[in-house]
DNA sequence: GATTATATGTGACACCGTGTCACATGTCAA
DNA sequence: TTGACATGTGACACGGTGTCACATATAATC
């Protein structure tokens, strides 16, 4: 998290600072990333950038952290507008996920994070959906689900229904950006991986 | 891969800076691994590192493919054992993997392999299985599925399971060493979760 | 055995990025 | 005006990387 200080200053000097980390961040992934470009390109002093942030990834995971509220927002409208089905809300957001990389507003940004997707960095984008799965907490997003639609005993299972759905829709962003797939091959392929989560991956006894 | 000359040593001399990097892999993550305290180790000086490596990660991931391999290897035994049925061949090899914690064969190598997965690695470790399946290549390991336990219409959906149960099984693998589970924890929720997959995470129709 | 060619070994060095620290400057209250 | 505290600043020490000119070994040819 930034310091106080950095909260502390006048919003067009964050934006400012913020504006060339994306930048930096858009041009290599983060462990390549320096902050001597960042400083440069924000025309701010080095002993300053401390006085905002830890260090590099402290910045780093703040910006995801704000992309990452924003896919949330997005992912519960769509959760909403479907009626807490969880499947088709999936679709949809894997669906608006992958047309990110087309606007340019994030420029590389978010295809460098998935290229280097790791645990931390995807519990992140998960919004700590996992921990909260978990330990039972609410979750707005997660009372949003109809359980109704799942093949579930109790809510309890829930936490399992979800590190399923996001360990393979994960898997799937990452081979878009991997693998620079098209959208159609992208959502079939994610498409055919649900369909078979759905129905059951185990062949059913011919009675 | 490591450059000719390198294989070209004699063998102990190998060893000696296998152990090395192994030793430093295994303080650190690979990040914050360091060349120098390798060589330093490994009693080689600095411009001979690179005669063999082209740089860390060189190194690095030809280590973890020979772990991959012995993995590789295993799995593979464990499929014949369970006749091609691959569920009970991934809680087999689920199980052996989160053993491996408890011997310090591998010390802590492993360890920081898991807590800083990311696709690279996951790849190394899946020794391309996922690319095999997806260009229909021959691989041993694909071959030894009997995909009539599978609910699928032909070989070519084999692809799209393996990728799911992958997707899954790494995620649970990263867990365990993130959270520091006990085995019983991590086998609980494996099986939850493979179990859920098996039999379908839809909700059958009440007829 | 002498000579040449080719491969490998070696470590000093230039380069670059990080995080810190002593000092400068600003802010605000008494 | 003074002092106390917060914030700004950039020079610097440190540590790591990859390279390069030179040294040494190995092999090949006459």
């Amino acid at each position: 998290m930034p310091k106080q200080t950095f909260l502390s200053l006048p919003e067009d000097k964050q934006n400012t600072l913020i504006q060339s980390a994306k930048k930096e961040f858009s041009r290599v992934p983060l462990h390549e990333a320096s902050i001597a470009n960042i400083i440069k390109d924000a025309g701010i002093p080095r002993g300053s950038f401390y006085q905002y942030f830890e260090d590099k990834e402290d910045l780093y995971y703040y910006l995801l952290n704000q992309v990452a509220q924003e896919n949330n927002k997005k992912l519960n409208s769509i959760l909403q507008e479907k009626k807490g089905n969880l499947f088709e809300a999936l679709f949809e957001q894997f669906r608006y996920m992958i047309s990110l990389r087309h606007h340019e507003e994030h420029n590389d940004f978010l295809r460098y994070a998935f290229l280097n997707m790791n645990h931390r960095k995807e519990n992140t984008m998960a919004n700590n959906i996992y921990k909260e799965s978990l330990k039972n907490e609410r979750s707005q997003t997660l009372e949003m689900v109809d359980i109704s639609f799942l093949n579930i005993e109790d809510k309890q299972e829930l936490s399992h229904v979800i590190r399923i759905v996001g360990a393979i829709t994960f898997h799937n962003l990452v081979q878009v950006f991997v693998h620079d797939l098209t959208d159609e091959e992208a959502i079939y392929n994610y498409e055919a991986q649900i369909s078979l989560i759905k129905k059951g991956l185990q062949r059913k006894e011919v009675d």
